[in-house]
RNA sequence: GGGUAGGUAGCGAAGUGGUUAAACGCAACAGACUGUAAAUCUGUCGACUUAUGUCUUCGGAGGUUCGAAUCCUCCCCUACCCA
């Protein structure tokens, strides 16, 4: 096929990017593979311990797609043989070893979501364990043989964990290793990775220049801002919205941004041609509301369908808008006739043990058919007409008892 | 192998014999406010009971004491220094 003009690339490539390593090399690749006809090979790390993706992953494969939609070759490595290993990177410890059946498991369920974003037809997926289970002990010795201490402890986490005397095991010092053995192995063009990323992909690029493969131009995002508006998305600060996020939650997750993070989300977020994302950016200093529902439907949409936006702005609105209950809520049916309220909550799961219940209740946060409930010690009639329970903001059930249905 | 400093609730961090279910901060949850939020204010934040009482918690196991997160013994774990 025929590539855009190099311009073209060099505009699309370099949108929204953080750090290029390095144009003139990036240059030269397109160049090459405009005149030879011949795609470039991009490479995108995934890791396949944490199998739910959330839109800062999206960043990152919004890129790759770019890259397809260009004509060039993405290709997706599944770590799956470092997920084997384990990864007690930092403060999530007691992350799993996986075996190997569930990390292809997972690996199979993030190229799902993945296709959300990349054009599945036109995605290259690899197994990391099948090059990389296959080293020996000395094979890793000489691997290892390549980086110093020193220039490990270049990389910021490393450092900063070094001086505030948090532990570093060994095998992390291997793990930026394994991921730049994966683009010795691939001998890929490009390799794409979040700001976190850099160093590794920077030891990729070194380990292929000694293997005698030209370098690998290193990409690297913008890391997502999460919900809260402070830290990086990730799933564990509960700051994340998942691909898999049923859509009424992601419009609501979208919805409780920050309004400062309209602008940041709708350029990394929305694809360029988006109407949305112009009508936004040219608007949320005026209209902050307007422009905040408009990216969560997009977004919403994007993952979903846009019918599926539209019914989870009514939702929202219904709920917290107008603050009324949604219209479908699973029945919960009792057997006995009337319960202690504090039981009910309890069973329902609305709190998580009965004194919990208590302090909803106690703390005005408890509702029946629209009906506050302040005392502890109420019992609820549970009749055969269903009745609406309400816990707190967002928390709804119907409930209807007796037996005889 | 030797030494030093540590391991306290989801996290961070006080507390070194009793009035400590354990200060304080963050997170979380609820209420008020609002365009959802954020911010702010108020409250809650081990369990069971609802009355104010019981039970379980301060790395683990024993022990001393009327009484221990706090003292003793052994063990496990972490960081740093020396070898």
């Amino acid at each position: 096929m025929a590539f855009p003009s190099l311009q073209e690339q060099l505009d699309v490539i370099s949108a929204n990017t953080v750090e290029i390593i390095s144009p003139a090399e990036l240059e030269t690749k397109i160049k090459g593979s405009i005149e030879s006809a011949t795609p470039l090979r991009v490479k995108l790390g995934a890791d396949p311990s944490r199998p739910d993706l959330h839109l800062g992953h999206s960043v990152v494969l919004q890129k790759l797609r770019e890259f397809q939609d260009l004509g060039h070759e993405a290709i997706l490595i599944i770590g799956d043989f470092t997920a084997m290993i384990g990864d007690p990177s930092g403060k999530s410890r007691t992350r799993p070893q996986l075996s190997h059946d569930e990390a292809r498991e997972n690996g199979a369920s993030y190229f799902e979501q993945a296709s959300k974003i990349l054009d599945p037809e036109k995605t290259t997926i690899c197994y990391n364990a099948d090059w990389l289970g296959r080293m020996s002990f000395a094979d890793v010795i000489r691997l290892s043989s390549h980086y110093t201490v020193a220039r490990m402890l270049e990389r910021d986490d490393f450092e900063r964990r070094y001086r505030s005397g948090e532990p570093i095991s060994i095998h992390e010092f291997l793990y930026p290793l394994a991921q730049a053995m994966d683009s010795v192995h691939l001998k890929n063009d490009i390799e794409l990775g979040g700001t976190d990323q850099k160093f590794n992909l920077l030891v990729g690029r070194d380990l292929q220049r000694e293997h005698g493969i030209t370098p690998q131009v290193c990409i690297t995002m913008p890391l997502l801002v999460g919900t809260a508006g402070e830290d990086k998305m990730s799933k564990s600060l509960g700051n994340a919205v998942c691909f898999n996020d049923p859509a009424p939650d992601m419009y609501g997750r979208v919805l409780s941004i920050p309004d400062t993070l309209i602008e940041n989300w709708s350029r990394l977020l929305l694809p360029h041609e988006s109407e949305g994302r112009r009508r936004i950016l040219e608007g949320w200093e005026r209209d902050p509301r307007t422009a905040k529902r408009t990216l969560a439907r997009e977004i919403v949409a994007r993952y979903w369908s846009a019918d599926e936006a539209e019914a989870a702005e009514a939702h929202f609105d219904r709920l917290f808008v107008h603050k009324k209950a949604p219209d479908e809520i699973e029945l919960t049916r009792f057997d006995e006739r009337e319960l202690p309220l504090v039981d009910l909550l309890a069973a329902l799961g609305a709190a998580s043990s009965k004194n919990e219940a208590r302090r909803l209740i106690q703390q005005k946060a408890v509702s029946i058919d629209e009906e506050r409930i302040e005392d502890i010690k109420a019992v609820v009639a549970l009749t055969a007409e269903p009745k609406t329970l309400k816990a707190g903001k967002r928390k709804f059930y119907r409930i209807a008892g007796g037996g005889e249905g």
